[in-house]
RNA sequence: GAUUAUGUAGCUCAGUAGGUAGAGCACAUCCCUUUUAAGGAUGGGGUCCUGGGUUCGAAUCCCAGCAUGAUCACCA
């Protein structure tokens, strides 16, 4: 990336030079009055032609046609876009014609946002459009677009270099309007969870995102620190222990949209910070659960999309409920053939090898069992899928199954291949789960990184008592991805997380002037890539004049070549 | 972290047995003057990602790096 201004960016900046020297101000104060949208005026327009006959709208330019005293333009606002016809003759009643001939077809350009007063008709194309009466200019573009062209469904020249798209999302959304309908989704499925959780009375909480002890999930953390109270403190990765807490401290139901970040590789399924819903409810158990996640998700469904069958990718998908229930045993046997129900640690490690499940040592029994899961069995539910029991080691956190030993209460909803929640009947005895922090503590001594961390507080709150409870998580990117039908997580995520752009350090005028480079030479020594002092100090003055010479003659500069000598002197 | 692909104009992309780089859109100037991805003509615009190497000569070949995508690993 070059620093110097590309000849377009240039061409702007003169162009606002000259709107300036017109007296017009191209970045108003004033409150622009909208009183019609795009979107509006294409629906209701063709069923009366009588309305919008006096309108003020606003948006930005992206395209137009010029061709002597009239014009077209289109402008494009929230919901779409509007074509604009512009007359000379009735924007400029007078004599003088330079708001026409010089502001709006030499000086603005696409990306400019303007606001227009007119009125709605049919031009002999068929097409509505607004009659400019006066414009205004409310910004000044100095960047320009890229352009997106359409045609009867084709797109051409699409803005499509991932890069650039997520880390420019500005630009994503000015020109891929499905971007836009694709955030637009995304708002009204937790809009839509929201309601739902609400009607139930249930109460939406805030909590803490520090943590001095990280819990409540099997994940790195983000370490950072506190000055004044020089403790280190963890970005939360998941919020489950302390709305469970508030489960003790006598609310029925709570829940929290929280946003939280785990310290892991990135892909298409992961983002360091990551949104989960968490559902807490007092005297329910995970059977009730089950229940209201295939309410919920099939309500989302509906009110996002109008239907519960969603094509996603290759996959129809169909959220209408009841949903399949397989418990993990069954599953692995209805997939595998193998039945791992009574299988010791050394046999399921030994049936994992077979299946071609890559095991280590750290791995206990449940760990094994949660792989050969994982690995033969997720990817194939595609229908939402709810698998139920899991073994008590891979889930500290869940109460005993009520009559199978060895099992917890515990379910995860699988759809496209993917988990999108996890649920369970809560552990609510202080002693069995103090134990299972302390089995936790033996998986970190044995190298598991992930293992959960002992929380005393936690432990001293639900030995006051806390209520039998059912407790869920629910991935709102994951669901967000299937109900927009998105490949990646990114493109579900306004900012996803990227490496840092790298940016050159940049002299300014002033630091060559201070080296003592005359103002001539400066766009001179850019072009020949010397942007930093290190660059300068250290580059061969023999080949930086001969470049300089190069230079002049190639930006056909009309200044007496540099002598070797100066170039010397900058360097020092 | 591993493998692999990609990186050329503002945008989308061509291209070259290794010999001073092309198209469309965008931009500029002029002509036309109610057009619809949309008139016509002319023109400007490029560190061909960065750094090394091979070579008389590298955007092209080789190596390393950076960025991004995909797959895998990791990751409920």
């Amino acid at each position: 990336m070059s620093i110097e201004l590309s000849e377009q960016e240039i061409i702007r900046r003169e162009s606002l030079k000259e709107i300036i020297n017109l007296g017009i101000d191209p970045y108003p104060a004033a409150l622009y009055e909208v009183n019609a949208r795009s979107e509006e005026i294409h629906k209701k327009f063709p069923e009366d032609n009588s309305l919008f006959q006096e309108i003020s709208m606003a948006g930005r330019i992206m395209s137009r046609r010029i061709m002597g005293s009239a014009s077209f333009a289109e402008i494009q606002d929230e919901a779409g876009r509007m074509q604009l016809y512009f007359n000379r003759d009735e924007v400029c009643p007078g004599e003088d014609k330079t708001l026409y001939n010089t502001l709006f077809k030499r000086l603005l350009d696409i990306g400019d946002i303007i606001g227009v007063k007119g009125y709605v008709f049919y031009t002999k194309m068929g097409e509505i459009t607004v009659h400019v009466k006066e414009f205004t200019l409310l910004s000044k573009s100095l960047k320009p677009l890229p352009i997106v062209k359409e045609k009867d469904g084709v797109v051409y020249d699409a803005f499509s270099d991932p890069e650039q798209r997520y880390r420019q999302r500005y630009v994503d959304l000015i020109v891929n309007p499905q971007v836009r309908e694709t955030f637009k989704k995304r708002t009204q499925l937790t809009n839509s969870m929201r309601s739902f959780l609400n009607e139930k009375g249930y109460l939406e909480v805030e909590t803490p995102i520090l943590q001095p002890i990280y819990g409540g999930a099997a994940a790195r953390p983000f370490k950072t620190h506190h000055n004044s109270l020089d403790v280190t403190l963890y970005m939360r990765i998941a919020n489950e222990l302390y709305l469970k807490r508030l489960i003790v401290g006598g609310f029925d139901g709570v829940y929290e949209f929280s946003k939280d970040f785990r310290n892991e590789g990135m892909d298409r399924f992961h983002n360091p910070e990551f949104t989960q819903m968490e559902l807490y409810v007092a005297y329910k158990d995970y059977e009730w659960m089950m229940n209201l996640v295939e309410e919920m998700v099939e309500k989302i469904a509906i009110d996002t999309n109008g239907t519960t069958e969603l094509k996603v990718g290759e996959n129809l998908i169909n959220f209408q409920r009841p949903w399949k229930r397989y418990t993990m045993y069954e599953a692995i046997q209805h997939f595998t053939g193998i039945d791992v129900s009574e299988m010791d640690e050394a046999q399921m490690a030994e049936t994992a090898k077979k299946l071609g499940v890559e095991i280590n040592p750290t791995m206990g029994r449940g760990k094994l069992i949660d792989e050969i899961f994982g690995e033969t069995c997720e990817p194939k539910l595609i229908q939402p899928t709810f698998i139920t029991d899991y073994p008590v080691e891979m889930s500290p956190l869940a109460k005993k199954h009520r009559s199978k030993a060895g099992l917890v209460e515990r379910f995860e909803a699988i759809c496209n291949g993917k988990e999108i929640c996890n649920s369970f009947s809560e552990l609510n005895d202080p002693i069995d789960q103090r134990k299972r922090f302390e089995s936790q503590l033996e998986l970190g001594k044995r190298g598991d990184e992930e293992a959960m961390v002992l929380d005393e507080d936690f432990l001293r709150a639900i030995e006051y008592g806390m209520p039998p409870t059912a407790g869920l998580g629910i991935g709102i990117d994951r669901l967000a991805m299937v109900m927009t039908n998105s490949n990646s997580i990114q493109d579900v995520l306004l900012f996803p997380q990227m490496r840092p752009e790298k940016k050159a350090a940049v002299l300014s005028d002033d630091d060559f002037l201070a080296i003592g480079v005359p103002a001539e030479w400066i766009p001179a020594l850019r072009k020949a890539g010397i942007n930093d002092v290190t660059l300068l100090k250290a580059a061969n003055p023999n080949k930086l004049f001969n470049d300089l010479c190069g230079m002049r003659k190639k930006l056909k500069m009309e200044v007496a070549p540099p002598t070797l000598d100066m170039v010397k002197a900058w360097i020092g």
